[in-house]
DNA sequence: TTAAACGATATTTTT
DNA sequence: TATCGTTTAA
C-alpha cells in the first residue's frame, strides 16, 4: 500500500525521527501514546497496520521497551506475517522469538511451554477442523446416537461455540433433553481428545486461557513480561478471546475486573465488524473502554485507499446502522468516476456483463487482470462468472478453495507423521491404518475399536489384542510405524518425510493411479515445505542466533527465576513437532489456478483487508445480499450492512454494483428484488447503466431464451436516476422491508419478495404470528 | 474394493 | 442444479 501525505503531514516539524516523519497527525498519536490502554479505531484504508507495526518500531528503537516485552495479536496467519516483515523493514531486528502471531499462534506456544503444568503430553497434536470432525464422527458411532437428532456437524458447532464461549462441558446451562445430550457428547469428546493427546483449536485457546487463569505464578510472569500488548482486528475478537486478554492485563477482584497496568492498544474498526456468526463480539470494544478505563480513543479517519465518490457511499451506507461508535471516513483524492449500477435480466447475463467491463478495463484501461476484483455474497456465486471468464478467454484466480495442507494425500502423510510422535492418535491412525490399501478393511477395524474399547486403550495399543488374519495385518501396520520411528531418529526433517512417502507407500501408491501425478506433485512439494520450514525456523545447522534472542532469552530467563519456573525456548520443540503444528496452525495458500496475472474472484469475507483499483460487487440482491437467513433480526441485516460497507471500501478507483431479475438457485428460477444496499447509497454517487433499450425484453418472466441474447449490453443507455418502479405493480407494490397489515394476521414486516404478477408471493414475518410465505395474488396485503 | 445410485442439502471462515 | 456423503450392488 503507498500511503500518500495528508495535507497536515506536509506541515510536521523536520525534527521527528525519520520513523514517524510520514505519519498523519492521528497515526502520529496513536503510535506516540503513553504506556496505557487505548483504542485506535481504524477505518478501511486508513494505515492501520502502519501504525501497529511504527509503534512497535518506535517502542523498541527510543528503548522504552525491549522485543520480550511485546506482545502483538492478530487472527490470520498473514497478518501476523505482514506485521513482521513490516517490523523487520522498520528495525534491523531479528524478529523470531518475539511474541507477535495469531491468538492460535502464540497460544499455542505457551502451552508447549507450560504442558507438564497443564498435564499435556509433549507430544500433543493439533486437529483441524476436518480432524476434528472426524473425531467427533467416530465418537457418534460409538455412541450410536440418532442421527437425525444430532449431526455431527451441529455437534461439532456446538462445542466449538462454547469453547468461544469459554464454557467446559459442566458450566454450559442446560434448557432441554437434546441440550443436555450434547453437553455429555462434549464431555465424552474432550475425554477422547485428552485420552488421544489432541487439542482443538478451540481447545489452544481455552487451554492457555485456563493456565493463566488458574496459575498465579504463570499469569504474573506474562502479566510482567509484555508490557505492551497490541491487539489487531479487535472488533473480531470473541468472548474468550478478550477473556484470555484480561488475564494478561489484569486480575478479577470481587467479581470486577482491576487492569494490571500493561499498555494495551486495541485497534479495531467496528464498522467491519463480519464475523458475529463465529462468535465476534463487537462489544468487546465498548467493553474494554470500560473495563480498562480507556481514555485515549483516537479515530483514523483520513482513508487513502479510495475515491471520494466510493467512500461517500461507504459513508452514507453504513450510516443505515443503529449504535456504531461513529467514524466518517474522508479522503484527499479526487471524488473520481461515479459507481455503476446494471441490473441484468439473469445471473447469466450479469456475469457476461461483468466480463464485458473487465476486458474493456484490461484492454482499454490497461489495467493489470489482478487489479480487477469480483466480489460475490455466497461460494456457489462464482459458477456463473466462472464460466463467462473462461469463455472469454481471461485468467481468473478464485479464492477459497483447498489449502495445501488440507489436501487428501498431504493429510495422508502428515498422519504418518503425526504417528511418530504420538501413536494414540487415533484420528491419525484410523485415516491411514488402510491407506494405502493394505487388507484392513472395515470389519477389522471394527474389531480393533471393539478391543481398544474394552480395554480402554488407544487403537494402537489394541493391536495385539486382535486376533486372526486381521490382527496379523494390524500388527503389520504397527511394525511398520515402528520402523518409520526408529528410522527417523536423529534424521532431518527432509529425510524423516522422504522415509515416511516411501515406507508408508503413499508415493507408490499415487504413481500407479491413474490421474495421481498432481497428487505425487504435491508429496514432493511437502518435502519442500518441510526443507524451507527448517530453514525459516532455524532448525538448521545454518540458522544463526542473533544477538537480540540472546538479550529475550536471558530476560526471559530472569524473569524466570522470580516466578520459579523455566520457560522453555522454541528449540525444545523437536523439527517434526513444530512442522506437523505448523500444518495445523497454518493451512498454506490455495495453489494458484492459472497464470500469474489473474481476475481476482472471491467473496466479500475474503477481501477484506485486501484492496484493489477496480471492484464488482455482483449479485445484489434481496435473498442473497442481504441473504436471506439475515433478514429476520435487526443485529444481522447490520452485519450484512458492514459486509456491503466492507465490500465498498475495497476499490481504490472503480466500483461496480449489480444484480440480477433472475437467478438460478438450487435448481430454480428465483426472482430477487434489487438489494436494499444499492437504494441507501447516496444518488449523487451512482450511474445507473440500463440493458440495451429496444431489445424487447421486460422486467418479467426472463427465460432461458433471453439469455441467448447475451452480447454487448450498450452502456449506450445511461440513466442517471433510478429505474422507475415499474416492477412494483408486478410485486403488488411490495418491498422488502416495508411494514404490512395482513387482516388475519395483523401487523408484519415484509422480509422477500419472489417472482412477478400472479406469481408474486412474500415472505413477511408477523409479530404475532411468525414467519409466512403468501400469494400476493391472494392474499390482502395492506402496505402501512 | 470399487462404482453406481440415491438422498439430503445448499451463507459467510480462520485458527 | 451440483455436490457431497452414505448406502447398495456388482
Amino acid at each position: 500500500m503507498t500511503l500518500q501525505f495528508a495535507p497536515e503531514t506536509a506541515a510536521t516539524p523536520a525534527t521527528l525521527p525519520p520513523l514517524l516523519q510520514a505519519l498523519n497527525p492521528e497515526q502520529l498519536a496513536a503510535v506516540t501514546l503513553g504506556p496505557e490502554p487505548a483504542l485506535i479505531l481504524a477505518g478501511a484504508g486508513s494505515g492501520k497496520t502502519k501504525v501497529l507495526t511504527t509503534r512497535i518500531a518506535w517502542l523498541l528503537s527510543t528503548g522504552q521497551l525491549s522485543p520480550a516485552g511485546v506482545l502483538a495479536v492478530t487472527f490470520t496467519n498473514k497478518a501476523a506475517k505482514e506485521m513482521l516483515t513490516r517490523l523487520g523493514a522498520l528495525l534491523p531486528l531479528n524478529v523470531r522469538g518475539m511474541w507477535i502471531g495469531t491468538f492460535h499462534g502464540l497460544c499455542h506456544r505457551m502451552l508447549r511451554a507450560h504442558c507438564k503444568l497443564l498435564n499435556l503430553p509433549a507430544t500433543f497434536q493439533i486437529l483441524d477442523m476436518q480432524d476434528q470432525l472426524s473425531a467427533i464422527k467416530r465418537l457418534h458411532k460409538q455412541l450410536a446416537l440418532d442421527e437425525e437428532r444430532f449431526k455431527p456437524k451441529e455437534l461439532q458447532w456446538f462445542i466449538n461455540a462454547c469453547k468461544e464461549e469459554g464454557q467446559r462441558a459442566h458450566q454450559v446451562p442446560v434448557r432441554d433433553a437434546d441440550q443436555r445430550h450434547k453437553v455429555e457428547f462434549y464431555r465424552l469428546y474432550e475425554e477422547q481428545c485428552q485420552r488421544e493427546g489432541v487439542l482443538d483449536f478451540g481447545e489452544l485457546l481455552l487451554r492457555s486461557y485456563e493456565l493463566l487463569r488458574d496459575h498465579d505464578p504463570v499469569r504474573e510472569h506474562y502479566q510482567r513480561r509484555f508490557r505492551h500488548i497490541l491487539v489487531d482486528e479487535f472488533q473480531d475478537t470473541n468472548k474468550l478471546q478478550y477473556a484470555w486478554l484480561k488475564l494478561l492485563a489484569g486480575r478479577m477482584e470481587g467479581g470486577r475486573f482491576v487492569p494490571a497496568g500493561n499498555a494495551v492498544l486495541a485497534v479495531g474498526d467496528d464498522d467491519q465488524s463480519i464475523y458475529a456468526f463465529r462468535g465476534a463480539r463487537v462489544g468487546n470494544m465498548a467493553d474494554f473502554v470500560r473495563e480498562f478505563g480507556v481514555r485515549q480513543q483516537i479515530k483514523l479517519e483520513q482513508n487513502y485507499r479510495s475515491q471520494a465518490h466510493i467512500l461517500e457511499a461507504a459513508n452514507r451506507l453504513i450510516e443505515h446502522n443503529q449504535g456504531r461508535l461513529g467514524k466518517n471516513l474522508r479522503t484527499d483524492q479526487g471524488c473520481g468516476e461515479p459507481l455503476r449500477v446494471y441490473e441484468a435480466p439473469s445471473d447469466y447475463a450479469e456475469a457476461n456483463w461483468v466480463v464485458d467491463e473487465v476486458r474493456q478495463l484490461i484492454g482499454r484501461d490497461g489495467l493489470p487482470a489482478h487489479e480487477v476484483a469480483l466480489l460475490y455474497r455466497s461460494n456457489a456465486q462464482s459458477r456463473v462468472l466462472e464460466t463467462a471468464l473462461f469463455n472469454a478467454g481471461l485468467p481468473y484466480r478464485v479464492y477459497g478453495g483447498l489449502r495445501f495442507f488440507e489436501r487428501a494425500e498431504i493429510k495422508h502423510a502428515l498422519a504418518y507423521l503425526r504417528l511418530i510422535d504420538n501413536p494414540h492418535d487415533d484420528t491419525s491412525l484410523l485415516r491411514v491404518v488402510n491407506f494405502p490399501p493394505r487388507g484392513i478393511g472395515a470389519r477389522s477395524i471394527e474389531a480393533l475399536q471393539a478391543a481398544a474399547a474394552s480395554a480402554g486403550c488407544s487403537l494402537h495399543d489394541a493391536v495385539s489384542a486382535v486376533p486372526g488374519k486381521a490382527g496379523s495385518h494390524l500388527a503389520a501396520f504397527v511394525a511398520l510405524l515402528d520402523v518409520l520411528r526408529e528410522g527417523s531418529q536423529g534424521q532431518p526433517l527432509r529425510q524423516i518425510v522422504a522415509l515416511v512417502l516411501q515406507h508408508s507407500g503413499l508415493l507408490a501408491h499415487y504413481r500407479a493411479e491413474r490421474d495421481g501425478s498432481e497428487r505425487v506433485e504435491n508429496l514432493e512439494e511437502l518435502l519442500n515445505a518441510a526443507e524451507s520450514f527448517v530453514l525459516q525456523q532455524g532448525f538448521g545447522r545454518d540458522a544463526v542466533a542473533l544477538p537480540l534472542d540472546e538479550t529475550a532469552a536471558a530476560e526471559a530467563r530472569a524473569a524466570a527465576s522470580d516466578s520459579g519456573f523455566e520457560e522453555p525456548s522454541g528449540e525444545t520443540l523437536s523439527p517434526l513437532q513444530a512442522f506437523l503444528s505448523h500444518a495445523a496452525l497454518e493451512a498454506g495458500d490455495n495453489q494458484a489456478q492459472s497464470g500469474q496475472d489473474a481476475v481476482q474472484l472471491m467473496t466479500v469475507h475474503a477481501a477484506k483487508g485486501l484492496e484493489f483499483d477496480a471492484v464488482f460487487i455482483t449479485g445484489l440482491e434481496e435473498g442473497l445480499f442481504p441473504h436471506d437467513n439475515s433478514s429476520a433480526s435487526p443485529q444481522a441485516l447490520e452485519e450484512e450492512r458492514r459486509l456491503m460497507y466492507v465490500a465498498i471500501t475495497r476499490a481504490r478507483q472503480r466500483l461496480y454494483l449489480s444484480h440480477a431479475q433472475t437467478r438460478m438457485l438450487h435448481g430454480q428460477t428465483r426472482y430477487h428484488p434489487r438489494s436494499r444496499f444499492v437504494d441507501e447509497l447516496p444518488a449523487q454517487c451512482l450511474q445507473w447503466l440500463s440493458p440495451k433499450p429496444g431489445s424487447g425484453l421486460g422486467a418479467a418472466g426472463l427465460g432461458k431464451a433471453a439469455v441467448g441474447l447475451q452480447p454487448a449490453w450498450g452502456r449506450s443507455a445511461l440513466v442517471s436516476e433510478a429505474p422507475s418502479r415499474a416492477a412494483a405493480d408486478a410485486t403488488h407494490g411490495l418491498r422488502a422491508g416495508m411494514q404490512v397489515f395482513h387482516p388475519k394476521f395483523g401487523q408484519g414486516q415484509v422480509l422477500a419478495v419472489e417472482g412477478r404478477g400472479d406469481d408474486a408471493r412474500a415472505q413477511v414475518s408477523f409479530t404475532r404470528h411468525g414467519s409466512k410465505w403468501l400469494a400476493l395474488a391472494v392474499a390482502k396485503l395492506t402496505p402501512l
